[in-house]
DNA sequence: ATAATTTCTTAATCTAGGTTAAGTGCTTTT
DNA sequence: AAAAGCACTTAACCTAGATTAAGAAATTAT
């Protein structure tokens, strides 16, 4: 069965017509790596769901620093959010890191979606809600943890992705520098 | 019209009997302030509505340093997303600030809510889509901007709020340390 | 009103993490 | 296989914000 449709089944039922519904408002791509799928200023019309590779969403502040928002792999949604519901120019880049295969929904199949499958509703508010849970998390830990706390934290959370996505971006999602991310790694092995 | 219906109202229409069963649903309370509605360890059973007043939301770690979640005042929402949801002991604590009354929905109300008006789990979605836009961009705010810059913010976002709660509870929410918040304030002055 | 408790301020000192810069080893491209 | 461009490391120095401590102002309780 696809990734996709057992990611849904997980938080509620559909009958074999509306999956095919589903996955006929639905496109598969696949991309390069260093692909960017979305730039800052443009209004987002698509949710991506990842089959397989990686990808990340981030922005870029005047200092031209980047600061990554989320990685997504095999299994996992991605998008500019605020720019997908307000329809406005968004802040993020969406870039893949790993050769991908991904599922595109449009905003508009996307809400024929929500017309002919009202319980798609409750599986994007669960979406929603868990995304919410975690972000609400990822804040109150960088309030209140040191950098060495968040690193092992993501190392717990994210195991699979430490090896595959190069340092700087974790150390950029962590919210230190680079040159910080290296000097603590090598404190950390000495233990 | 009750400022419930109204903030409903913004995203979802409701028949005049969908409403009388959504408020038979709910219950009014008034607290004052410094009740603590949820404590750290509990299991957050209610969804908080404010229609008076002013809530926060906070945890604690180690240190005994308090770090704020969430300020809630009328016409908002409130409550521990990630004990309500996953039924499991949370980290937040919900205090009254000043003088409030509550609309409250609890969890299995909620649950027949979703039944009888499967409208709501739309409503409920377009929340957590919201909440969650309005996180990402608190992360990504701390993630690259100054403290300066993050309380300016602040400043612009909820003016109403800078005159009626402590200033070490802003602090607070801004990731700084009251001392450093007080510093800062005077150096703003002076421009 | 007075005492008790909180909240806010100021100032000296300290530190986690940033910045700059130079060098080393990878990939990727040609 | 060279050349170019990234990604990572190390080290010296710097700074935003933390910590500690003590006093002043404002609330709250008696």
């Amino acid at each position: 069965m696809s990734l996709l449709l057992q990611n849904i089944s997980k938080h509620v039922d559909l009958t074999s017509q509306e999956e095919e519904l589903l996955l006929s408002l639905t496109s598969t791509e696949t991309f390069k790596a260093k692909t960017i799928l979305l730039n800052t200023g443009e209004i987002s019309k698509q949710t991506y769901f990842v089959n397989a590779g990686i990808l990340r969403s981030f922005n870029i502040n005047d200092n031209i620093i980047e600061h990554v928002l989320h990685f997504a792999c095999e299994g996992w949604w991605i998008g500019d959010m605020y720019s997908y519901i307000a329809e406005k120019p968004g802040n993020l880049f969406i870039e893949v890191l790993e050769d991908a295969e991904v599922i595109i929904i449009t905003k508009e199949n996307h809400q024929i979606l929500y017309k002919e499958i009202p319980k798609m509703e409750r599986f994007f508010r669960i979406l929603a809600e868990n995304s919410l849970v975690s972000h609400q998390e990822r804040l109150m830990d960088n309030l209140s943890l040191t950098a060495e706390e968040r690193f092992e934290k993501f190392c717990s959370k994210y195991p699979t992705l430490i090896q595959k996505v190069p340092q700087k971006h974790i150390a950029s999602y962590i919210g230190v520098t680079p040159e910080f991310f290296s000097k603590m790694k090598a404190r950390l092995l000495k233990k």
